[in-house]
DNA sequence: CTGAAAGCGCTTACAG
DNA sequence: CTGAAAGCGCTTACAG
């Protein structure tokens, strides 16, 4: 394989004036650089980024660490993260961590630190307890709710509002028997505790008094088949229920075809929302309310504050920025009467 | 940060020593080994992984190149290669592509080259013709259909076999007019393609004329959306038809929720088939007859593949793999009497 | 069982 | 505008 001395053998040059001529630095006469460039051309030359990056410590690459891509709402965020970074001339390469603790500590212990200018990740083990592993080195920027004010920059979904959103659409639509998928019984910080508070805050404001029947634990992956046997359980138990908040839309999506089963009407008999407003909703039957988390949003701001970061700027504090979310009214909540349903899709 | 050296002053031997214990050398008299360990311990040092890299080749991750992460059957092809690949001790960094011709030149042209020990890479916009740039100077498993017997190891689905037991499986339940969602006019191999290939066949073998009214394409990318269109455009036009098989499964339940929103009683008026299997299948409803691809098996086969490349072993010539399909019957061919649904979840 | 020397392929810092 | 020297942090090849 070429390298770079090879190149500038052929050229006539020094191998300075080839990394020159390849970083693009601007002070190169035009004669200079097309033999270089007709060098490397004519020897299918690439550079070694190893060796870039050992001398350099730049490697134009970003991790992203993820639980898991089987989770459409992951799927969606890093290939959100990935256009966003690529907007901005970086690579990014995926993580998956499996939610495993010890991986999770991978991430974040430096073994791949060479490897990337930075990273931006979302644990799912790690915990509030765990924040001092956050002081790290290397710019890092945080997703998700696990670690709250830790010591980096961090962007985040309004959970709690969102979570109260939604609860306050069910209850608009005089819905007062709210049963909530996604309690994580245990979790002292994450999207579950503070989607729940958002449904608690949302009922006490209406005076609805809370009801430990209707809040289900699925456990600790969110997938559509737990959403399937919280609400089998919730059937099983006889409970009254005329609405379910599911706290991700795959936790909604497996209750309603649970209670689609069951023979109950959506959303006459019980109304449905989700969250993360996956493409998936668009194509459920009805199709799924949901909230719309501020997923671009919250891609392109990681991307740039670890932009920042990778470039030494920005404050010395850390920063903690929300996302703005959406409430998507579609059937499952809103409803049609079946006359004015429309064949086309919404 | 700490270096290989800082550790060796510390424990008082040679760097080299230093190195041994890391890589498990087996000849360290254990005292030593103990005081390295200490001292790595002690300054909490982490191997600069791109300097290992420059100088021995080796750095323990493989990438794995596709096309979108939103679409279930990569993201989940995706996690199956990292857990095939972890058990191996392996790291897989994910490089989507977006389709993106000039990214899947990148991967092939070896500019990350030195960051991995091989490549696992599923193409969509390479085609056939193109077979030329496979041939490239690091370990290379190709997964998908757009490049045959090119001149690297090859796993894919048995896609021909498989569609054509999908059409048969609709043809045993009386069907006669079944409409396909998945072609690719002007491609000249592909998923596309041979899926077409199969569904032919076994309309030819049952005697039943090809109808062109009833081959429809959807264009590119499979997802819900695209799906959708194709059955609106169908409904439309007014062709009878009493099946669909759908390409993939987000292509399949695209077209059932335009079904179910027309009014249509599945599988009664109309079967739905898809293809991939993937976990929303079986909470559609009804939930969705698939072809399970062999996900499991394509991703062991493709990282057992690569670890023999990279370990240098293997015969000389290619080697192409066709797992094996599974026809994954459910109530959107089959049908239940509506007496007889259980609530439970398939 | 362990060490001293050389070098992987780049970029930095300094000249000119 | 371009070059010669040094060095990033490891491992290889060779001694002992």
């Amino acid at each position: 394989m070429a390298t770079m001395r090879d190149v500038a053998r052929r050229a006539g040059v020094s191998s300075k004036t080839v990394s020159n001529v390849l970083n693009g630095y601007p002070y190169i006469k035009e004669s200079t650089r097309a033999r270089v460039l007709a060098a490397i051309d004519e020897l299918g030359y690439q550079m070694n980024i190893s060796a870039r990056n050992l001398r350099s410590g730049r490697t134009g690459i970003i991790a992203l660490a993820v639980p898991e891509l089987t989770l459409p709402y992951f799927a969606q965020l890093c290939d959100a993260v990935i256009e966003a970074a690529g907007a901005k001339g970086w690579t990014v390469i995926v993580e998956p961590t499996g939610g495993v603790r010890e991986r999770e500590l991978d991430v974040l212990s430096g073994v791949r630190r060479h490897l990337v200018d930075g990273v931006i990740f979302s644990p799912l083990a790690l915990g509030p307890d765990e924040a001092q592993y956050l002081q790290v080195d290397f710019p890092l920027v945080m997703l998700g709710e696990r670690i709250l004010h830790g010591p980096t920059d961090h962007v985040a979904i309004s959970n709690a509002e969102a979570a109260r959103t939604a609860t306050q659409h069910l209850l608009d639509l005089g819905r007062r028997r709210i049963a909530v998928i996604g309690a994580n019984p245990g979790e002292v910080a994450g999207a579950a505790t503070v989607r729940l508070d958002g449904y608690l805050a949302a009922l006490e404001a209406a005076g609805i008094k809370r009801d430990d029947d209707l809040i289900l634990a699925p456990g600790l992956w969110w997938h559509r088949t737990a959403g399937a046997g919280a609400m089998q359980r919730l059937l099983d138990a006889g409970t009254q229920f005329d609405a379910v908040f599911g706290f991700n839309d795959t936790l909604a999506l497996g209750a309603l075809h649970v209670l689609l089963r069951s023979g109950r009407r959506i959303p006459e008999d019980v109304a449905v929302i989700g969250f993360d407003d996956i493409e998936e909703t668009r194509f459920s039957m009805p199709p799924l309310t949901s909230i719309e988390p501020g997923r671009e949003q919250i891609a392109r701001t990681a991307v740039d504050l670890l932009a920042e970061r990778i470039a030494g700027k920005g404050p010395t504090e850390h920063r903690e920025i929300y996302a703005d979310f959406t409430l998507q009214v579609r059937e499952s909540t809103a409803g049609l009467p079946s006359a004015t349903r429309s064949a086309k899709t919404t």
